[in-house]
DNA sequence: GCCTTACTACACTACTTAGTTATATAACCA
DNA sequence: TGGTTATATAACTAAGTAGTGTAGTAAGGC
């Protein structure tokens, strides 16, 4: 494993299982039988998915009982969002291309009128 | 490797290696040679990361006689950023809170005066 | 045609990862 | 105490990853 933050967050992140973990989360805390529940997956392989976010720093556990609830810390996601947004100004200038692009067709099937 | 698109894009750029390349080609097209440069790696161990960017779709290669220039292609970094906008909330959240406690602490020194 | 430059593919090694089953720990419940 | 529920750990396997060195391809310069 990586040992920056950045990427410990990405490569978390990296795995469909983990970011429907999370997506779970989003509405709430979890125990792990509940978080598994979804998967065809054993409970070992959703405690070992957990242990990678929580190593990441991306969700914390607490302690009720027997139950070791799992709930959504975001500060990594905003560490990584930040990173991204170094380059917002380059998939915005592709939309302006596209944008442009579907304008000049526009103006292009006007000009030509519907004979085509 | 992870089949889905998202799975791709962040296995991509969870490898600092990986995100320095997208960083030196936010600035323009570069050659294999120009993005090995900085780093303390042979030219085929470039080559592959090249490879995992062009497959995860992150950048484009082209043909100029004997180079091979690479190019960012932003799109699917947008597609990884929109993902995250979901959690958006949830780091402002703490940050409100954070904001909320700093306030709290503020009106605590007001009503005790300085004599602490 | 031959040398040089730029890059890629191949074969290999060391390490990591994602899953498994089986076993252990921990806490409640009667 | 002994049983049940919830979760974690250990040991293992299969597959993937990141790097290496060596060799191959492709294009321009002479």
């Amino acid at each position: 494993m990586a040992t920056d933050r950045l990427s410990a967050t990405f490569s978390a992140i990296a795995d469909p299982t983990r970011r429907a973990i999370l997506a779970r989360l989003a509405s709430g805390e979890a125990t792990v039988t509940e978080l598994a529940k979804p998967f065809d997956m054993t409970m070992p392989a959703i405690s070992k998915h957990l242990k990678v976010l929580e190593t990441a720093g991306l969700i914390s556990r607490g302690r009720d009982a027997q139950w070791r609830p799992a709930r959504l810390e975001a500060d990594r996601l905003r560490e990584a969002a930040k990173w991204m947004e170094r380059y917002r100004v380059f998939w915005e200038q592709s939309f302006d291309r596209l944008d442009q692009h579907l304008r000049e067709l526009q103006r292009e099937e006007k000009r030509h009128g519907r004979g085509k």
